[in-house]
DNA sequence: AAATTTTTGTAAGTTTACTACAAAATAGAG
DNA sequence: CTCTATTTTGTAGTAAACTTACAAAAATTT
């Protein structure tokens, strides 16, 4: 609808134009506004803004609302599309879930090509994990990590190159080390990588495949960036990410069969105590 | 907003209960039907449909429509199903990805009618920031910080309830503090936003709208947890809140304008010569 | 069985969407 | 430039929509 009544603009008379202009501006507003305060907005009067309908092919104000949800709910089925500086802020955050939707259907799509098992295997057997990632990364980490151990398996969150090589340096063979990156340029990771597998511990590696870090780790999951992340911080696809680690997490729980389950049950039971009771 | 309907749907009285079922019946009559054109086809009054529109917790008749062309436009796929602890591995992780593809297209549906433009008008005017959650929240709240602070604006993460009462008791007018939690039955959140707003702070609290916390809050996300959050850790909304959290960073980008691209650049930039070349 | 509560519909009251018509503005012809 | 024809716009009115108040009916409790 928003498209349409962009396009139908030249053939408007001045005060229509009014107020098409000012609906797709405030297409939020603009939904569930009555007519009188549309009218009032575009400063204007109520007729004019029912003339305006008509012109762009709808039946009456009525059906306005009805069609700039439409236009709001799906803009154009979660292609991505890169935010530019001229989106408004209606545009700009439906483009940013866009994005991320997009982003989590491709995980899901890949997900059969994703080496599930072997992750769960080697976490199954773990005598600890440690899961590591700089800067945005370092926060998805520190989630996984605050999962995992819920299992009961000891975890570890590496958010420093220092800390990251010593942990490879010392790994033992049922270890495992979680290398979270988006570029997976960072040399250190690549190294620590090595470091790691010559320790005979288990690597896995969700980053970019054409790296470095990729080729050293033991177990991949290639994770392809597609945004713009030359001003923004790699935002959907750290959200696959860290879908993706819920989906290990919970085939994890599942193989480890209903100990896991308890282990997950008790800790969470431990904060009933202090929560206000649910009142919804 | 049909699933609403469903859920409330033990709650209703008869007559509202047959209200409730010809919508779910014929939801594409219901959208842009009149008052008496349901009444009629429901075989009860236009009072009881009103009756109706208030208990599923809409502001009246007039909402329903646009609430239910939004339930109309979402793709019926990626509908929400608890994992089983007979699901093989892979059935779980493309649950997984589904309850969180699902939640994010929630989070899309439901962003129209979210205090975005509020957020970002007195985040824009903030002091200082501090983003507060516990447990997995607290993650989220990390994230939130390292992506808001790249925009110039002093950002803190707290991580524990003393952190944040403290914080609340010494905020001064214009700061802002973020309140993450998926119950929000915390009384020590509850309280913090007492605290915050009777020193003049905003706090905006992304949270379940059944709670303390909510009410206290000055700006409200709502977000409702879906998923059996018993056992597994609310997965798929703790993802909803970080898109959300996304969207809202790059609406702030973008009204604070070429400053804050700028900014984010160069923090960008200072990383680069630490990485190994882009070979890809 | 009476009283209280809940549920439901009738009828009245507002608000809202829409229409008819006239005033203003614009454009065109003499 | 003036007068007429056409288009554009707003005022006022109308019908229909949404909402509310209240009372009857049904259900529940005492």
């Amino acid at each position: 609808m928003l498209f349409e009544i962009n396009r139908s603009l030249p053939d408007l008379s001045p005060a229509e134009r009014q107020v098409a202009e000012w609906i797709v501006a405030n297409p939020k507003e603009a939904v569930g506004a009555t007519l009188a305060h549309v009218a009032d907005a575009c400063g204007t009067s109520e007729p004019t803004v029912i003339r305006f309908c008509r012109r762009v092919g709808l039946q009456g104000f009525r059906e306005l609302g009805i069609r700039l949800t439409e236009s709001l709910v799906n803009p154009g089925n979660f292609v991505h599309r890169d935010v530019h500086a001229t989106d408004s802020s209606s545009d700009a955050t439906i483009k940013v879930l866009d994005a991320s939707i997009k982003s989590l259907i491709d995980m899901k799509t890949s997900l059969s090509h994703m080496p599930v098992d072997e992750a769960v295997k080697a976490l199954a057997g773990a005598r600890q994990i440690a899961f590591a990632g700089l800067g945005a990364s370092g926060h998805v980490a520190g989630d996984a990590c605050h999962k995992f151990f819920r299992l009961g398996i000891p975890c570890s969150t590496l958010t420093d190159t220092p800390m990251i090589l010593q942990f490879a340096s010392i790994a033992e063979p049922t270890d495992v080390l979680v290398l979270l990156s988006h570029t997976g340029r960072w040399p250190e990771f690549a190294q620590a990588a090595r470091l790691a597998t010559e320790r005979g511990a288990t690597v896995i590696a969700i980053t970019n495949p054409e790296s470095d870090l990729a080729r050293a780790a033991s177990i991949l999951f290639p994770a392809k960036v597609i945004e713009d992340t030359s001003v923004f911080t790699p935002m959907s696809s750290r959200l696959a990410q860290l879908a993706l680690l819920d989906a290990i997490h919970v085939a994890l729980a599942l193989t480890r069969g209903s100990g896991a389950r308890d282990r997950l049950r008790l800790s969470k039971d431990a904060l009933r105590p202090l929560l206000a009771p649910d009142n919804a």
